[in-house]
DNA sequence: TATTGTTATACTCTATAACTATA
DNA sequence: TATAGTTATAGAGTATAACAATA
């Protein structure tokens, strides 16, 4: 392969590999900033999953994930013990625990929110408010045909559970 | 926050947060493809930056890639035994070793390329043509105005590199 | 002494499996 | 017996640091 590769070949110069390429980089850049407020990705991505659906069980908040309730019990234990999350018993059914947020975290998903705008103004500095909208339309419609929850990140949904015939855990590699 | 999530605040709604949910979607499919050829998106890549730039040191990859020199001797490692790569030592400074694609090399590259346009053609099948042009001149703007080195996955490159001040190895989370 | 490459070690994250309690 | 949650263990992947060879 000569260096002059915008060919017919496109390893590495097609949309599918600009968008990864550019999904890590926002990916990266957004763990950054949220490290401002010492929350991780996935942390974030829990909070905003209890605020869009407060009250439910730890099983559901990780069916909806896409990941193993023992990875969930991790997270809901750092941000409990941070005092951003609530467990709640339920009295009609004592195995459930109602995850909640705190007072406390709502002002953090406050934070959340402003962090993400900046994040969001930052990555697309390039383009003007009507590409932007031009851009933003044709993912969400990539994102829907593609089967992608909204708002959820497919990081946290193991690649073993769509691909039964998947060779090792090799596949998540950062690539 | 409501179920009415599309207001102002964007936790998840913007392109930014789309662009990271759809290249990771991308990562992990184009993982699960060249699975089949048996190799891992960090062996794709690093044949590519071979075949882009042949005869290269280590040191030069590791610096274009963005990665540690330590992890790509382990990289060329498992390429070389499998009859991928060749390592050549330079006879004017026998310090350095050269790293070539071998013949069967060359042949796995094309096969790269094959899986790589069925990818893109998957991932953007939502699109028509015209659409994925549009879609990947905004992108491209917006990958120069962020710095990303063409063909390079950012996935390479630790972010401590770029953020001496950072707090732990918890950014780097799959998020 | 500086640089290329290598080996050895430790750490982070996640997954898998075994266990407890409630039903 | 089945389900929600938890704990314990192991594995993959990467980074950091010490080392050997060549300049």
């Amino acid at each position: 392969m000569s260096p002059s590769e915008a060919d017919s070949a496109l390893p590495a110069g097609g949309g599918a590999f600009l968008l990864t390429q550019l999904g890590t980089h926002a990916a990266q850049a957004f763990a950054e900033r949220i490290a401002e407020l010492d929350l991780t990705p996935p942390q974030a991505g829990l909070l905003r999953a209890v605020a869009f659906g407060p009250g439910r069980s730890q099983q559901a908040l990780a069916q909806q994930l896409g990941t193993a309730p023992t990875r969930l019990v991790a997270l809901v234990d750092g941000l409990e013990q941070r005092g951003l999350l609530e467990r709640r018993r339920n009295p009609g059914d004592r195995r459930l625990h109602a995850v909640h947020l705190s007072v406390a975290g709502e002002a953090v998903m406050a934070d959340i929110g402003r962090v993400s705008r900046d994040h969001d103004d930052a990555v697309l500095s390039a383009l003007d408010p009507a590409e932007r909208e031009q851009l933003r339309a044709l993912l969400a419609r990539v994102a829907t045909d593609r089967g992608l929850t909204p708002g959820v990140h497919p990081g946290y949904r193991t690649l073993s559970a769509a691909d039964p015939g998947s060779p090792s855990r090799e596949d998540r590699a950062t690539y």
